[in-house]
DNA sequence: CCAAAAGTGTTATTGATACACCCATGC
DNA sequence: GCATGGGTGTATCAATAACACTTTTGG
């Protein structure tokens, strides 16, 4: 870094933007707010707030989903940070994008909540999205598809134990592919990462399936 | 993102700094700028700049790319953006960080230049750094090795046109590992991205090497 | 006894790895 | 003619993909 001018007032002004995800229903959904002000009043956007002084960008990220959705201490990963001149245009921002993972049944009021401002939308029917959030969007979605597949990140999807059933939903929900059931158990079971609860599920007409939980609560690179 | 106060003067700083590799001899590269003024004056730093008003990140790093080492439009990728409360002693500075690769061959004055306080360290050896910036070319080093083996990224590091041993000493350095001649050329040959250009090397007592570009100048990922 | 999801192995195909010799040139 | 790096093919092994039936439960 250079020694050139310390003038805070030439500065751009730093956000930190939130794109959460769940996944509920058959489909991967996305947290959004709807704008009371201008520009974009009414329209929907991805959850943000200005960096604070006192806090990094990890823990500016941590207050918001805090503020946004009530739940805190989730999985949160640092996605790109987006400096288009003209991206806001009242102000130079520019904005440290975040992605969270969150299971649907950890939400304060699933579903029926519907706090004032606060929808979910599934990705692929959100609305039009204020400022460049859909480009912001587009990219968390491509990244978690692609992390998906070379990690164990969907955990932050789950609750603590489940059903290799709903472990494989997961993976067919995000990345849109159907999956073999033997095969895909196979593959969860050989990485380690899973351990039988010893308790079983029972809900429904059907055979109780044992739950799973995983050991390690941190993403882990397969293979 | 919300709609509270704009006023520039409450933001922290933003810079843009800049991991730059080149492979030269046989180790990988790193660029760092010998600091004049305190806090750390006489240690060495990754370069970097202020952001300024008219110019968006990338645009940034493009320009402390061309200030530090008079070349333009060469590979770039967003690294991740740095932002711990303490990181500069003076202020609040919040800093995006970029990697860039450039092949050896192509800088003005090969090993010569020597400019002022700039200074090309192997990354396994480079001096104590200023800063947070042991962490950043720490996280940058992760990046460029991860990615060496899942893309064709270090198109980067190499001129026009090449021998295929030029590209496997690339892979086996910042990979620090022995790949098979026979495997390495099967695969590479394999992805459909390089080109035979018809010329054949001349250099050294032994049979002459054919020479290949690669078809696209982007990076792609593999299999 | 019917519907619904749980659970379980084998075979075929594909991709990855290991490995050694001849070739063209400059000196 | 010898030293130096360039260039080539096959056999083995490991990982992945395809595929169908039996089990346990609730109603």
């Amino acid at each position: 870094m250079n020694d050139t001018k310390y003038v805070a007032y030439e500065q751009p002004g730093v956000t930190v933007d939130l794109v959460v995800f769940t996944v509920s229903g058959d489909a991967l959904k996305v947290l959004l707010v709807q704008r009371a002000a201008e520009p974009f009043a009414g329209c929907w956007s991805i959850p943000g707030g200005f960096l604070r002084k006192n806090e990094s960008l990890e823990e500016a990220a941590q207050r918001v989903m805090q503020e946004k959705t009530g739940v805190s201490q989730i999985y949160l990963e640092q996605l790109y940070t987006f400096g288009r001149v003209d991206r806001d245009p009242r102000a130079r921002i520019i904005t440290v994008a975040y992605f969270a993972l969150i299971p649907w049944k950890n939400l304060p009021h699933p579903g029926s909540k519907k706090v004032a401002d606060l929808g979910w939308f599934a990705v692929d029917h959100a609305p039009d999205l204020a400022f460049d959030h859909r480009e912001i969007l587009q990219y968390a979605v491509d990244r978690l598809r692609a992390k998906a597949g070379y990690s164990n990140i969907v955990y932050g999807l789950l609750p603590e134990s489940f059903r290799l059933s709903d472990l494989q939903r997961m993976y067919e929900i995000i990345c849109a592919e159907k999956l073999d059931k033997r095969n895909f158990r196979k593959r969860m079971l050989a990485t380690g990462l899973l351990q039988e609860t010893g308790k079983k599920d029972q809900a429904g007409a059907h055979r109780p399936a044992m739950l799973y939980r995983f050991i390690k609560k941190e993403v882990v690179f397969l293979d």
